[in-house]
RNA sequence: GCCUCUGUAGCUCAGUUGGUAGAGCAGCGGACUGAAAAUCCGCGUGUCGUUGGUUCGACUCCGACCGGAGGCA
């Protein structure tokens, strides 16, 4: 199985620069697992790497989204598996950096997503459904079909619903035997994880405010303007990012930039701590903590020998 | 100086016709298989400003004091 380093962690917590400097020393190349970072024009407020920042190493899966199409896991996966194929098949080492967790892991275990995604007709119909039938008859025909699914779902759990009925409709297949049997499948590459994050949450939140503060100073707004001006659709999810949902309401002028930035801390907070509870439940990763000062030699310093301990050349 | 209102969870507030209190937000924990920076679930003990008094019992009634807001001088 071929190997792979990882750099996980909050937003925030450096993966940036640790996966720049890993890739460096192991003659690596990066390959960015982010959700937002992927859509063209959104730099400012993903805080995706700079020309500068990259320090020569060659990074992937950044820019490459027209930001009027949404992409989903699937497509990411598919894109980003080609990347690191291609990456191995140079003889240099994958270095996967990113917060989407969920993204992180299909793309290792190489997960096989049943059918149907947005903007479909299924899925439209199953919308329309559930604003009008309401959400009991929706979990109650899904519960005829997938017990088991439904069980595990609640009533207000209204995306996961539509979705398991979708997959039923679309495939033919339930998606608890589709989830089982995907789970089934070895993973495709040999992870070796390093996490980032601070000893201490308040410091975390701290470093958040000061890169939100940042941002601003940076022209987010402006960013906002020129993404708006190349006519995204309302829904798309390039605008659900934090950051540019909140100053997207200030160009319309119903929030004034101080309520937006405080809003867009506040968010980007809470995501760090449900990323947080995304990785907890991976044993695997050798985690570093940040002390008030972070000592970044040193950590890359322990970062390397964890790597090298685990086989990584 | 006098009068009125006000002081309850980190914040905004509700409430108890006297039997020691509850919402929203924040925070914390969890889930997560084609929207994932999304979506969803769970968790509320706090000197009820301080101090006396009345009472079997006060956060709830009365007095004084200390904060805050407004009004009259």
């Amino acid at each position: 199985m071929p190997k792979v380093v990882c750099v996980v962690g909050p937003t925030a917590s450096g993966k940036t620069k640790m996966g720049v400097a890993l890739a460096r020393r192991f003659g690596g190349e990066v390959v960015s697992v982010d959700s937002m970072q992927i859509y063209r024009g959104m730099t400012i407020g993903t805080a995706a790497p700079t020309a500068e920042e990259m320090e020569g190493v060659p990074h992937h899966m950044i820019a490459v989204a027209d930001p009027n199409q949404s992409w989903s896991v699937a497509r990411y996966v598919a894109e980003a598996d080609r990347c690191v194929q291609d990456i191995l098949s140079r003889g240099r080492l994958p270095v996967l950096v990113g917060g989407t967790g969920l993204w992180l892991d299909a793309l290792i275990r190489g997960t096989d997503f049943a059918q149907g995604h947005q903007g479909t007709a299924t899925r439209q119909t199953l919308q329309k459904r559930m604003e009008t039938e309401g959400a009991a008859v929706l979990l109650d025909e899904l519960r005829q079909i997938d017990p088991e699914a439904a069980a595990k779902l609640h009533l207000k759990d209204e995306k996961r619903i539509i979705r398991a009925l979708e997959v039923w409709q679309e495939t033919g297949e339930t998606i608890t035997a589709h989830d089982r049997r995907t789970r089934e499948v070895p993973p495709r590459y040999d992870a070796v994880y390093i996490g980032l994050d601070f000893a201490n949450r308040q410091d975390l939140r701290d470093r958040i405010d000061r890169r939100v503060d940042k941002m601003v100073e940076q022209g987010l707004l402006q960013e906002v303007r020129s993404l708006l001006s190349a006519g995204l659709p309302p829904g798309a999810t390039a605008l659900q990012a934090i950051g540019y949902k909140q100053f997207l309401a200030v160009d319309r002028g119903e929030i004034t930039e101080p309520e937006a930035v405080e809003e867009v801390k506040l968010r980007s907070r809470q995501y760090a701590k449900r990323q947080l509870t995304w990785l907890r439940r991976n044993p695997n990763i050798h985690w570093l903590f940040w002390e008030k000062e972070p000592n970044f030699p040193a950590a890359l310093q322990k970062a390397t020998e964890i790597l090298l301990a685990e086989g990584v050349s």
